[in-house]
DNA sequence: TATTGTTATACTCTATAACTATA
DNA sequence: TATAGTTATAGAGTATAACAATA
C-alpha cells in the first residue's frame, strides 16, 4: 500500500547496450531441456490440472480434493495418515484440505474406537452425491486427455506410471 | 499470534459415533483414480521435482529457473514474452523469476534497440559458468529418472510427451 | 518414545488484474 | 488499441517445525 511503485525499466541497469535482434525469432531451441523428461511431464501436468479444474467448476472440486474424496469413498474408515500416505500429501496439508471438505459437509471425521488418535474418514450422503457427479465430470476430462494423447499412448503411459 | 490455539479434536463434531476399524488396512483402493493418468503424472512430477531440487542444491537453482537459464543460454537475445510462451510460464511470474536471476548476476536484460518495450535476455559470464555446472547436475538427475523408469519407457515417454 | 492430527510459518506456484511505457 | 514488462494480490501447493493427545 505505502511502498514506492515504479513501473518499467527500473531493474535494467544495462540499458546503454542495445540488442541487435529485430525480427521475431522463428524457432526457439529447448537445448538441454529436450532430453529432460521432467520438463515435458511438468507441461502435461499443467495442462491436465487446468483442464481438470475447468471441468470440475460445476462442483468446485480441485484435483487434490477429488483424489481425497475418491479414496475416502472407496475406503471408508481409513485414517488421515493412511490417506496421506496413499496420496503422497503432507499430513499437515491434508488436515487443512479435509477441514474444508468437512466444512462443506462432504466428509465426516469420526473418532476411532480403539485408537483415540485416529480419525476414521467417511463421506456424508451429500459427499457421496457430489462425488458421483464429480466422477462423471472427471471421466469427461479423461476423455479429452485420451483424445489429445491418442488412446494407445494414453494406455501406455498409464501402464508405465502406475507403479512408479 | 493472538489467536486461540487448541490442538486435537477441535473440529470433530461427530465424536459420539465410534468407528469400527481396528487393524491396519492391508490394501487401500485407488478406485477411479486408477484410470486417471493425471493422478499418476502428478505423482511422478512430485518425485521429479523433489529429486531435481535436491540434486541442484549445490547451485541453488529451481526447476523453473533452470529451464529459463537453459533457454536463454541457447537463444541469447530472446524477449521475456518469447521465453514465457516457450516455457508456458506466466509473464508476471517470469518477471519476478528473472529479477532474482538478475540479482544473482546470472542474466542480463538489455533494452532492445528497435523496440523499447522488449528486453533482450542473455546470460552473464557467471551465468554461463553456473549453467554448465547445473547441466551436469541435471544430467545426473535424469540418469536417476531413467534408472527408476527403465531406459525404454523413459524414451517412450519422451517421444509421447514432446509434442503434447 | 513414537504416532496421529493440528497449527504456524515461509516460500513457490498459479491466476488475475491494474499499471507504465511503448508501439 | 495492442503489446512488453512490472507490481500486487489471493489462493493453492510444498516443506518444516512445534505442539497436544494418545499409544
Amino acid at each position: 500500500m505505502t511502498g514506492t511503485r515504479r513501473a518499467g525499466t527500473q531493474s535494467l541497469p544495462f540499458r546503454s547496450v542495445a540488442a541487435k535482434r529485430r525480427s521475431p525469432r522463428l524457432a526457439i531451441s529447448l537445448d538441454a531441456l529436450d532430453s529432460h523428461l521432467g520438463y515435458f511431464i511438468r507441461r502435461v501436468q499443467i495442462w491436465v490440472f487446468q483442464d481438470f479444474i475447468r471441468t470440475m467448476k460445476p462442483v468446485d472440486i480441485r484435483p487434490a480434493q477429488f483424489s481425497a474424496l475418491v479414496v475416502i469413498g472407496a475406503n471408508p474408515g481409513l485414517s488421515q495418515a493412511e490417506l496421506a500416505a496413499t496420496l503422497a500429501i503432507e499430513r499437515a496439508r491434508l488436515a487443512r484440505l479435509l477441514h474444508r471438505l468437512q466444512a462443506r459437509n462432504l466428509i465426516r471425521r469420526l473418532q476411532s474406537g480403539d485408537d483415540g488418535r485416529r480419525h476414521a474418514l467417511q463421506l456424508t450422503p451429500q459427499g457421496r452425491t457430489l462425488l458421483a457427479r464429480a466422477k462423471t465430470l472427471a471421466a469427461r476430462h479423461e476423455r479429452r486427455l485420451i483424445e489429445k494423447l491418442g488412446a494407445a499412448p494414453h494406455e501406455m503411459l498409464l501402464q508405465a506410471l502406475r507403479d512408479f
